[in-house]
This record gives structure tokens, sequence and C-alpha cells, in this order.
DNA sequence: ATGAAAGCGCTAACAG
DNA sequence: CTGTTAGCGCTTTCAT
């Protein structure tokens, strides 16, 4: 019920007061600045009283004047996250935590000016992107002196698609799977949401990629809307065409899921009638009938090769794309 | 291939020199100041000169000077984030970026240093969580001087509960469902996650509320594993006993799913010799066999609440919990 | 109508 | 070993 004291903030000044040490060496002790010899007791006093008053730096302070802020900024596409998402987000976040930097993450829905205000209002020390930064993000961080950017803003789609070989892993392990298993002929099911376009082009390049080295035909790709109907007629078409393909790739675990909705309807069985592979291994991939094969990343390692790649480019080497390994995983259930 | 040239930033005083007027003249321009006449044609002048150098204001300057940032922080709790958790964030971040703040979010793993040292970092202006905060935590966002915090931090866990009002609707629309198709013995599965644990009880207090309503007797609650086995026991466990119930509320879809794959096992049909619901409605529930009768929240009303709700405590108001009214829907398909 | 100047909290030369 | 001091970029009285 106390009134609405503004509660003022409890800053080095009143460190230095309370010890009746001065502000530098109440600062020197705080930051245990290098070459500055103070006597333990000193320092202890310090610590003391600060715990004491419940001292904490101001951010905007030591920003304005130390020129560099804690923040790491990691942006999300707007589209539905699954469990590989959070895991990885998780990690990264222990992963910065460890080395002194704060993470946050922020949907990103597509308008520049949106990311462009980000920026002002946080100045973060470092952004990484899911997905490659059009041009005009870029000059918009570049204009907010945002120099550690991963992926580095290309000037050309081809620059940023090779960047991305790191996605496209997924697809190529789907893709060699089923390629292992003796399917020759093999389809790629795309989402129905153009906010996974970008993602979903670097997957099927990945499994394009894997049946181009196998000497096989293209793939043939359809878009599966999250429908089982939608799947169904995708599936009739594949299935009437000549040389019609006996496996599919799916974008995610929930295009596969479709993709066995419309087989149900079709009383078509998978594997036998169609191969499918999923993608993220969602939870609900082990309920589904069939239980859904599907490959999975190693979210905590990918999430740690992120922080890993962002502190390097803060400390002002470079990174090579294929640094992220993206290892691939096939979790070998029943559909294929 | 330019050197390392460390990209000076735009300040106010580069404006000012370029229009040959003073900082303050700027100053007041770019932010139009009110009581100040600034003739149109110097304010134009500024203007275009700001526009021409690309001048970003930097944000910690001004917050250092002002005392307030325009960074909101939206809490999430470590679990696997689902479509409705993405689309709110979605909106709220709209929802602010339209009164002037920026969204970010964090998500806490629980290690209450992790969100100190966020404060630290960010010094937001306002902090939503999706989870009542810990004393602890609430300590450590008043030393940061942040006051703006929804849920309000309580003592006790009572005053909690009563606050998640919000998400204590998901539970009891869940089992008003099932009680208005004449179940009379409920059953509610609760999710093998500890992080998870605080939501799932307030979803269960829901349920538990609407059969106290009802005059039915007490639901019967037990842990379901994310495995079709471990749900396979937990339902024989309930049709063993007497007055086994007839209808089972999940905690989520994927418990739902957990409780289908298990039936399945058993020989047993949704919804004739159990009914199942969900929440959350994940793209999977619908390609569930059979499918899932689930509930849903409208995630872009209660995003766009949550961000009215903190924009009011900014402006020094106070909110009612019961102003998120979290409004639920049912998903009628097939297994109830 | 515009400018001069102070100061937010912090760090880092530079003195002493 | 510790204190003095300047100044980061910005807003905002108070003068002019």
């Amino acid at each position: 019920m106390s009134g609405k004291k503004p509660a003022r903030r409890v800053t080095s000044t009143d460190v230095a007061q309370a010890t009746g040490l001065s502000r530098a060496t109440v600062s020197f002790v705080l930051n245990d600045t290098p070459n500055q010899s103070i006597p333990q007791a000193t320092r202890e006093r310090v610590l003391q009283a600060a715990a004491r008053l419940g001292y904490t730096p101001y951010a905007p302070a030591r920003t304005l004047r130390s020129g560099r802020s804690d923040v790491v900024v990691l942006v999300l596409p707007g589209w539905p996250q699954g469990p590989t998402m959070t895991d990885l987000v998780d990690h990264a976040t222990e992963a910065f935590s460890q080395a002194g930097y704060a993470l946050v993450t922020h949907v990103h829905s597509g308008d520049p000016d949106r990311l462009a205000s980000l920026w002002a209002a946080l100045t973060p020390a470092a952004v990484f992107g899911m997905e490659p930064f059009s041009a005009e993000e870029a000059e918009g961080m570049r204009r907010a002196g945002i120099t550690a950017v991963v992926p580095p803003p290309t000037s050309s789609p081809e620059e940023d698609l090779a960047a991305s070989v790191w996605v496209r892993g997924t697809g190529r392990a789907q893709a060699e799977h089923l390629i292992a298993r003796g399917h020759t002929r093999l389809a790629y099911a795309l989402p129905d949401d153009s906010r996974l376009a970008v993602l979903a082009a670097g997957r099927a390049a990945g499994a394009a990629e894997a049946c181009a080295d196998a000497g096989l035909p293209a793939l043939a790709v359809a878009t599966a809307a999250a429908d089982a109907a939608a799947a169904a007629q995708v599936l009739a078409s594949w299935r009437a065409a000549p040389g019609s393909p006996t496996a599919v790739c799916a974008y995610n675990d929930e295009v596969a899921l479709a993709l066995l909705a419309g087989m149900r309807e079709l009383d078509l069985a998978a594997p036998a009638d169609m191969a499918v592979i999923g993608a993220d291994d969602i939870l609900a991939a082990r309920f589904a009938v069939p239980p859904l094969t599907t490959v999975a990343i190693d979210s905590a390692e990918l999430g740690a090769r992120i922080a890993q790649a962002l502190l390097r480019v803060l400390a002002g080497e470079s990174v090579d794309p294929a640094f992220f390994p993206h290892d691939v995983r096939v979790v070998l259930r029943a559909s294929t």
C-alpha cells in the first residue's frame, strides 16, 4: 500500500557514498578492471555495500559510455514454431548467457520498419536471422550501427541459398533416406504458407541435390494445403502421372501428417503405396497412423553453434556457413 | 572491401551542423515537442537533413536521459511453443509496435539470475509473464526498477491462481463441453513435463471447477507421459477403477494424441469407449485418428489484450485479471 | 524562434 | 592505491 514512490534507482554513486570511496574506485571493483591494484579490504567493502544496497548497473548508461550493449537478438520468421526451434533458442540462450550476453527473440512478420524500430530501441550487439535478410533490412541494420550479423547480408539470392547450407541438410537427409530404401522416383510436398516459402525452398533444394547426386530424375514438387482432401488430391495427381513417385519428402511433419490423412481418404497405405517422411520430429509424429518416419536436427547443438558463430563475429572474425553442420538424424518409424 | 571503418553513428549533432541549427532545435523538431513554435521551413530543413544523413536516435542515450525505454519483454516459459503462442506473440508485437514499443520475447528456463541479467541488459519498460513470477523473480524486477509487470507479483500462490483465471478458462471449456455431451465422470490427463506444471495445474483447476459447478464428482487426475504405452496404462487404470470416467480432458493436444494412441493399443475407440478432448488446436489434431475435438483460444485477441493490459499498466492504471477474457472455442471433431 | 548549458549513470584517462 | 574529471548522445529548462 506504499504510495507511488518512484523507487529511485541505486547508482554507483550511492555505493561510493556508502563506502566513502569514489565512483571510480567502485567502478574498478565492480568491473574488476585489469591493471588496477585494489586492496582486498577495499574490494570487499565495495562488494558488500553494493550487495547490501541492491546495486544493479544501469545498462543504458553503460552502453552509452562503452558503445557496446550485451543484447543479442534472434530474429525468428513469423511461422509456427516447433519444438526444434524452442530447444534451439533455449540452448542458444544458455550459451550466450555464459558469454555475458542476453538473448532475446523477436518474431518478424516481414515489415522492415518494425525491425528498424527494434534496432532503435535495443541497439543489439549482434543479430542472428533464421532466414537471410533482405537488402532493405540489411541497410536498416547498417544504419543502426549493427555490424555483427549472421547470416551476413549478401547482395544476391544465389549467395543466400549457398549460405543456407544448414537448411538444405534437412531435405537432403530425407531424400537420402528414401533413396537408401530403394526409391528412385521421389516427390516433395511444399507447405501452403507463404511465410514458409524461403525455408521450404531451401529444404526442397536439399532434396533435389540428393536426387541429382544419385543420378535420379528430378523431384515432383507440389504444394499440399494443411487439409486431408487437398493432400489427397495432390497424391492422386502424382499417382496418375506416368513414372509416378513412390515416396514423398514432406516439408515438415505437419505436411506429412496431412499427406497421411489424404492417403487414408484414398484407402492407400504407407509405406506400401507411398512412403512418407517428415521433418522436425514433432511430438505428434510418433502418434500418427502409421507412426511417421521423420528427420530431426540436434537443436541443442545447432543452438550452441549459432551462439558460437555470433560470438565469433562479435570478436571480429568471420564465419563460414559450413560452420553450421546441421547434422540430421533419421528417426525411423513406420511410414517409410 | 572498405577497411574496418567503425562506421561512426550519425548523431543529432551531425544534423544540427548540417542545418546550421542547434541540437536543441533539432531535438524539438525530431520529437515534435509540444509548445514549441518552429516555423515550417526550419522543420522541413531538419527533417530532410536527418533523412539524408540517415539519422537514427540512439536508444541508450535517450533512455538514460528520459529514464524510460521503449522495450517490452514477454517472458515465455521454456516449454514447447505451439501455434497459439506464435500467433499471440505476433499480434501482441503488432499492438505494441503501434503504441511505439518494441516487443521482444525471452524464453525463461527457470534460472532467476538469467532473468536478472536480462533486466540489466535491457531495462524494459514493462514485462509480461505467461506464468506468475516467483518472489525471487519479482524482487529482481523491483531492483531493476521495473514496475510495470503483468501479472502483478503477489505473495501467495492462492492469489496467483486467482489471477490466472485466463488460464483456467481452457480447462473449464473442455469439461463443460464434455458435460454438455452427457458425461458425468471425467478425468484429467496432465503432461509429463515439469516445466508445464504450473500451467497444467491452472488448466486442471478450471476443469475441476466446471465439475464442481455441475455437481459432479471430482476429476480423476493422472499424468500421461508422451508415449502410447504409458498412456495406455493410465487409461487401463482409469477403466479398472469403480465409477470409471467416460471422458477425459487432456492438458493439450499432444497429451490427447498420446491418449488416442494408447486407446489404439488397447483396442478402444473414441468416443465410444472414452471421449477425448484436447487443447490448443494444433495442426496435427485434425489429422488424428479419429480427428481430435479440441478447444482453442482466440490468440489474436488475447495477444491484443495482453498488449492493452501492459499499456494500461504503463500508464499507471491497474488491470483486473478478468480483463483477459480468454474466450475459448470448442473445435468439434470426432473424438468426443 | 533559437541557442546555451546542465546532467542522466557510467567508465577510463590522467593525476596525485 | 585512490580521486578528479571529461564526456558518451540526448532532452529540457532557461535565456535570449
